[in-house]
DNA sequence: TGCCGTTATATTTGACAGAATATAACGGTT
DNA sequence: AACCGTTATATTCTGTCAAATATAACGGCA
């Protein structure tokens, strides 16, 4: 996995916790929305930069917090295998991004105020 | 410290991360409302079960951060030191909880039909 | 100068999360 | 039954962060 250091110094960061999971945030949107555009958990992790095991263990983690599971994944078969996301992980990763979005618009006016404060 | 495990299941968690640092964020915006309260790193922390050396640390973070320090220490003396919160401080303060209050508020309507997909 | 309670700082220890590694399972096709 | 690329799972290793521990500095006052 990799940070990117360079930008931003803000984010609104909206974490769904149930339990001791995060059963939903920022990195699992991301995951999800790969493995939508790629049908695979592992093509999804490496353009993430994590590992396959990693990439797993978010999906599983996720799918164990919905009443549905977000994504269905199938091994073997000519295909060789592969996954895909559900219609409850579609509305999951919409309802959440629309979430981000007006998290990010609420909150610019002051943001912009604070960030005179900051250094640099 | 200590998590609270039973309640929320979720939270719009606002962060500015500066660098590596987490610049600011729930946990210090809540030690940096305790110290004015309290007028002392060591009680606020005492009062959120963190150890003064874990607070003392987020401070210094804090001050690096921003332009002009949010607390200022005093040692020894009558009054055997204390902390407290400076103007800019009280600003950083008031403007995060005025932005965590508007996330909460500009994304409770599709939280709440995100929380019908979840499980419990 | 010794006392106090607070801040300030260094050092060691421990726990845990994620990385790395290894291997198995799958199932349609040939 | 051999093959393929993907998913699934266990196990070990390791680096990092927080906790724990210890100690020093401060400075007005009696």
């Amino acid at each position: 996995m990799k940070s990117r250091p360079g930008s931003p110094s803000l984010l609104p960061r909206l974490r769904i916790v149930a339990g001791k999971d995060i059963a939903f945030g920022p990195g699992k949107a991301e995951l999800l929305a790969l493995v939508a555009e790629t049908g695979s958990i592992g093509e999804a992790a490496k353009r993430m930069e994590m590992s396959y095991m990693r990439a797993w263990s978010l999906v599983q983690m996720m799918n164990r917090n919905f009443k549905a599971p977000v994504i269905k994944a199938v091994r073997g078969g000519n295909e060789r295998g592969g996954a895909a996301v559900t219609e409850t992980g579609r509305r999951v990763l919409a309802l959440y991004q629309r979430m981000e979005k007006a998290s990010r618009k609420a909150v610019q006016a002051d943001w912009r105020d604070l960030q005179k404060l900051l250094r640099h």
